[in-house]
DNA sequence: TCAATATAGTAGTAATGCTATCATTTTTAA
DNA sequence: TTAAAAATGATAGCATTACTACTATATTGA
């Protein structure tokens, strides 16, 4: 069986689709590689259309910035995340099992799609890690916010926070502690690895670390009595 | 009664101590302001330079980058924070008191310490929400870490850490809960002031909301059966 | 008092972020 | 079929940013 995923990526995001011509797919999948390798504040489209052989003012016709290409980039992996959710909780009844299922997937690495120029996805890990707060901690939030282009990140919130009061109905704070989960296991996977002396790991297993970090955070929150 | 508090911050953040001049004094205060008014990526020496009559090349005397600066700021804050804790656990006994105290300074307006060129305590505070992650996610974490930068930070974990521990001794993730507590304090607050939906915050008081969540978190992670 | 030193200001350069314009290819329609 | 229109990509430029080398002035101390 060969299947393949694509989702729609808000059109206020860029300027022309890159889904739909080859240089263009090209400057997502090569931007990915390139904020990996040198960091999201490193990262220049200048440096872009050298590594592609194009200009920048090309790569300027699909983004206006570099700031809506990362966006546009954690949108992928959003809507992506969502549909693994959908997926993976297939014929899974238990509460308790479908959020030890999403606890799976917040701190696993991405399954690969397939198609001809798949986006690497050890590198989207790693920038969804060091680089996704980034897209929302800036000065013009609320402008950025009314082109609804947090969307699939606040869809897949509610996805989760919807089994969290399915598991508990009386847990106040649901939503807060879907985004605590999800911000902290980026922050707990970067500090295990870049300053360890913040978490408590030991294990040479930074992964199955903060897994049981964060479901005893997770499980002890929504406790029933 | 009338006191100053004044800290060592680590001499790798700064070419020269701005706490020994005058003109160094009014770069970091006008640097709070500034990088609380324009934000992080906007801010820029040059910027500065105008705001206090000086130029880019003095300030540069003073701080090799904006990064650095930023770290210079955050550190004091850091130094200040812990100070503050052990300050307001004087004559407590209860651990149960003492972690009810921490999490009402975390999400608390700062106190204003006295001296005649006092930092903007709001700025900060803003500023440690909305910047302070900007400090660490950057590709040369490993490098600027071993300048020690985060001492200030790590201290105040290792401080927050034991009294989880002294709460309750079996619980086996009192580094990991508490940066996840500190971090969390900053982003509920971001959140529920830029992008509501992903909070349950409804009253008005949002330091009250957070406050409410980030107790719930912690007494029901370390509670003891 | 005058040399040594510290400090601030001037004047640059290379890189970055972005735009206007020109050239070529593709599409469309008479 | 072909000429106009539209889309695409390359070239060249500008303003700002990040940073540095050098000059001028003030302070210190022998």
């Amino acid at each position: 069986m060969d299947f393949q995923v694509s989702f729609n990526v808000n059109s206020k995001l860029f300027v022309k689709d890159p889904d739909n011509t080859d240089i263009g797919r090209q400057i997502v999948k090569n931007a990915i590689d390139l904020i990996y390798s040198l960091g999201f504040e490193q990262f220049t489209f200048k440096k872009l259309a050298v590594e592609i052989q194009t200009t920048e003012a090309t790569i300027y016709r699909y983004f206006e910035n570099k700031h809506k290409l990362l966006l546009y980039i954690l949108n992928w992996y959003w809507s992506y995340m969502e549909f693994l959710v959908m997926f993976k909780l297939q014929n899974l009844d238990n509460p308790e099992t479908k959020l030890n299922a999403i606890i799976d997937l917040l701190t696993s690495d991405l399954p690969d799609t397939s198609g001809k120029l798949d986006y690497n996805k050890k590198f989207l890990n790693q920038i969804v890690i060091s680089e996704s707060s980034k897209a929302y901690l800036v000065k013009d939030i609320s402008e950025i916010n009314k082109d609804e282009v947090f969307k699939p990140y606040k869809d897949l919130c509610s996805k989760i926070a919807a089994l969290i009061e399915e598991y508990n109905p009386n847990y106040e704070f649901p939503k807060s502690l879907t985004t605590t989960l999800i911000e902290s296991s980026h922050q707990q996977q970067f500090f295990s690895e870049n300053l360890p002396k913040l978490t408590d790991v030991n294990e040479d297993n930074h992964q199955e670390f903060v897994k049981a970090f964060l479901k005893a955070l997770l499980f002890k929150s929504i406790l029933v009595k």
